[in-house]
DNA sequence: TATCGTTATATCCGTACAAATATAACGAAA
DNA sequence: TTTCGTTATATTTGTACGGATATAACGATA
């Protein structure tokens, strides 16, 4: 009684990561403010960890997951492709349903 | 097509970890080897380690997860209480059915 | 009482990883 | 063509963590 189980999930392509929680916070938050280095900021991580986070992502990933440009109009930035916004989507719907399927197996057996 | 999903599960107690992949793989080879540094040596990681390890694991469960004796014939040992090998146990069979649950939830949204 | 292989603990050291810093390339717009 | 804030990348610096090492305490047995 008493004891609380917790979880990590993420989602490998050929060996390589390309999604956990933390890719994506950063995908949602380059999702709100249109460019990564705020994201970066948005998130108290350095820029250059976002920026391999993301380069991991999309080398990771079957179809592109941002689209980033730079120069320009505001200097450049990054937003998230459609594919993007799915796969975002299902992880966390895959997460939620997995924290509640783990409380229900640690509550068949809390004799411990 | 082709992703994989994965996953680490901990049991806490009270904000502080008692088990997780490592520690059941310790308390396993401590089974096994009948002391902490014979666990140690077959698990390639340092005595040290090993023993932070159990320290936490201990501190954190409930109750006694091994039985530590120094001296004595052999100069001492470890092994398991049945309230640890319970635990391994339940730990096991979640973390098997956990990974049986995600390979559905992934197969279930195979659109990505 | 001497020996032995443990548990238990402190201290030092090297290294891998993160943070900080610097800078180039870019392209729309003024 | 100059400016601007961004993406992209390399290099340096700092630090936290694990590994290595050393040693004390212990108790059954011979």
């Amino acid at each position: 009684m008493g004891y609380k189980i917790k979880s990590r999930i993420w989602i490998e392509s050929d060996n390589n990561v390309l999604l956990g929680e933390g890719r994506v916070h950063l995908l949602k938050a380059i999702d709100n403010t249109g460019s990564l280095s705020k994201a970066a900021k948005s998130l108290n991580i350095s820029y250059k960890k976002a920026w391999q986070l993301l380069d991991s992502v999309n080398k990771s990933a079957k179809k592109p997951v941002t689209i980033n440009s730079i120069g320009g109009k505001g200097g450049g930035g990054a937003e998230l492709t459609d594919y993007g916004k799915s796969l975002v989507k299902a992880f966390d719907e895959i997460n939620r349903n997995c924290w509640s399927f783990l409380d229900k197996e640690l509550a068949k057996i809390e004799n411990i």
